[in-house]
DNA sequence: TGACAATGAGACATTTACCGTCTTACTGTC
DNA sequence: GACAGTAAGACGGTAAATGTCTCATTGTCA
């Protein structure tokens, strides 16, 4: 049996889906989770923000999580950067509760996906992912790696290219090497 | 161009199919319009009740309109009735806002269908079918016929069952064929 | 030009909905 | 029988939506 916090997120979720953000109430979700409102308060004390917010985090940690599992195990630094770029983009261009949030709210979810909310998302994509970069580049490179790897397989969900498939592990290779050996130098041959 | 009615009534089928009835606010329906508040005060006195009520029925007679206009010319009576419902069963499967209504607000929707809104199907039916029937039919017994011919294609529509497809002309055929014969005998030897 | 109808913008009082907190009563557990 | 966790819902404050009004603007016709 889920726990209170995840059935209360579950609702907030799905009310999000049929409502949008901005017309959900507490009362909706309280209802829809089978929750008291004091209850939710209890949980999540601020209200809708906090709420949405635990929310986010929770999506986020989902998301890595699976990324971590399907990349771990690569043989080599550039199958683990291919194979994590392909698996995100095609993670991302599965997320239905994304497309959905994109279709009806694009402002709001944009904003989550580039400004407000990609600090976040490249702090969480670091905490998952760098130690599995860390045994092929120091840390710092490695921190950097993520950073704007996050960037381009956002980018690129957000906006596909007619150059550039990142969902293909094929073209994605052909991208990625050259950044990838370029990086393996500058650890190899530090300026 | 269209009257600033039918961009009103547009924009409340839109909203309605966004929010949701009860989460769309007149202000909403007013920006998405195109139209101030005021002026939509006055082409639908009453606010959101009367707006959606007119909705409501401009939807029943483009229904109306559509089907009539694919039944007409039909050769003989039993062609007529068979044509009848089969159209009217593949309207309302194709009807994509009707679907929407169904799966985000069953209850209000249902409702529309079977109880509130039934006695004003049928009336409306009956204005649009009703002078199709008459060729053949008695007045009295044609607005039978299309009362109960209402009811069986709502009923298969909303509970579709496994011996009787009223969306297809065979299955329609030999389910209606003794019920009109039983009707045409009725008229020929009135008891 | 000037009367006129139609509309947009928005002020306004009223009503409704929502919020956040709090109390009370109930339920199961130790 | 104490206790923690919860549902239910009362409560006052705040925000949003409603319905009505006025006024300025626009386009039309005489």
């Amino acid at each position: 049996m889920s726990s209170a916090e995840d059935r209360v997120l579950d609702a907030a979720k799905r009310c999000c889906e049929r409502w949008g953000l901005d017309k959900v109430t507490i009362d909706d979700i309280a209802h829809d989770s089978g929750v008291s409102r004091a209850t939710l308060y209890r949980l999540f004390p601020g209200g809708k923000d906090v709420l949405f917010e635990a929310l986010r985090v929770r999506e986020l940690d989902e998301f890595f999580t699976v990324l971590r599992a399907e990349v771990e195990g690569a043989g080599s630094f550039e199958d683990l950067i291919v194979r994590t770029v392909v698996c995100a983009t095609n993670e991302l261009r599965a997320d239905e509760h994304l497309a959905l949030m994109l279709g009806s709210e694009p402002g709001e979810t944009l904003s989550q996906l580039t400004v407000d909310g990609l600090p976040r998302i490249i702090r969480v994509a670091s905490a998952y992912l760098v130690p599995l970069v860390e045994p092929y580049l120091q840390r710092a490179s490695a921190i950097r790696l993520i950073d704007v790897l996050a960037r381009l397989v956002i980018s690129y969900f957000l906006a596909p290219s007619d150059h550039l498939d990142l969902g293909d592990e094929q073209s994605a290779r052909a991208f990625l090497r050259p950044l990838i050996s370029a990086m393996t130098l500058t650890v190899s041959h530090p300026t």
